[in-house]
DNA sequence: ACGAGATAGATTGTCGACAATGTACGCCTA
DNA sequence: TAGGCGTACATTGTCGACAATCTATCTCGT
């Protein structure tokens, strides 16, 4: 098998621990957005001290779900409209940068690992019609191995260690439903031929189109939930 | 007058000063490339304990200055042509971005006040030819308000405050060049002429290549360096 | 009654010491 | 002599307590 990304080693320390807990109790909204975050508070919850606590504090920001004030506290990062745009517009550039570095820097055997990943895809969604958790898990996949195919680490970083916790945070608490999904299969398989065939600029425009498609989705939830 | 950027805030803390202490020391060589950084030593050398000091650590570690392993220790990072690459592939495509938002977003009073920076940079250098440390200054102030300008939180975050120490340490450590210099202003005027007249397309056009030409002279300086 | 200031409580920032882990040296064996 | 093993040392991770700062409430004056 392979590791999700680089970056998402098996926790060794207790402060790795608890920021996994975290983060996910924060993206699937279990820690309500916009609430405060109580060191001492989580530090019970999770029977640990303060230290490693504020080290995942700190992993935290950096990866957009709170925001600190110094001498003042954590607060958990609100959705947003302008936010959700911020953060897909961002991603539209760098992932179809992405795309095009992968045309030059996948290997064949990398492509095709990811072709057979899709076929995989394919058949566990026909199998399980409109369960979107596991498309979610899929789509994330098949977006993480085109970043990592980019070889460019400082694109890696952002993309899978500082930005990802915050779309999956948009694409799970607004629940991504079911028309779109079949649609994104037959868009990761048009990517893949892009970057099968070293066609960078194809790739990347696909790509943008596939976020930007992606994005227009998320927005019309974020509104009819305004309503 | 402004703040060079909203994340560089005046240090309230002890982590905030001992960490813009150490970001200097690094980005302009006083700590060496690759030397492992040693807590107890740094803690005794500027007087505090280690908790502040591991808070900097994080946060040098996510603007990319150190690389830490878990249990192991930190080190400081390495400049390397790949490394480069890597890094400027990133920056033309983030600030061609930034730069095509801000000819959406840049009001007409932010665009007056980055036209008489310019102004204010080509008459400081007439005066002092040659001096590459103000024209480095100058040419940073130049892309922070452009980026500023692009009003995107998240595209700031990561320019301002995750990628620029490390474009910092590249040209201090490598050393600008004179040729280099006045064409640089040109190529500022061009930009923000582009954004004045809202075309982002020419921008972002425009401000990939200003990067390119700089990575190739900070290209060439390293090649000079290992021969 | 309303607003400014003071005070009490809680929270964050910092400290020094201990525990767990990694590193390096010397020793023993083949 | 070379290589693996074990021990001693140094470094990092974690803990509980103290200091500095902020927040909310209460009081007082106009």
């Amino acid at each position: 098998m392979h590791q999700p990304h680089p970056a998402l080693r098996q926790p060794v320390t207790a402060a790795d621990r608890v920021l996994l807990e975290i983060q996910r109790a924060i993206v699937e909204g279990d820690i309500a957005p916009g609430s405060k975050i109580s060191e001492p508070e989580l530090a019970r919850r999770f029977d640990l001290s303060r230290a490693p606590l504020r080290e995942a504090l700190a992993r935290l920001e950096r990866c957009h779900l709170i925001e600190r004030i110094p001498n003042a506290g954590a607060r958990v990062v609100r959705l947003s409209t302008n936010g959700l745009l911020a953060l897909y517009q961002l991603r539209e550039n760098l992932e179809g940068l992405a795309c095009k570095l992968a045309a030059e820097h996948m290997t064949d055997a990398e492509i095709t690992e990811v072709r057979q990943l899709l076929d995989q895809h394919l058949s566990s969604q026909r199998v399980r019609e409109g369960e979107s958790y596991y498309q979610e898990a899929g789509d994330l996949d098949f977006h993480y191995r085109v970043i990592l195919g980019s070889k460019n680490s400082y694109l890696i970083n952002i993309l899978c260690d500082e930005l990802y916790y915050l779309v999956r945070m948009y694409r799970v608490q607004l629940g991504m439903n079911g028309p779109r999904v079949s649609r994104a299969f037959d868009e990761h398989k048009a990517i893949i031929n892009a970057i099968a065939n070293r066609d960078g600029e194809l790739a990347d425009l696909l790509m943008r189109r596939h976020i930007a498609a992606s994005r227009r989705n998320i927005e019309q939830q974020l509104e009819q939930m305004g309503t």
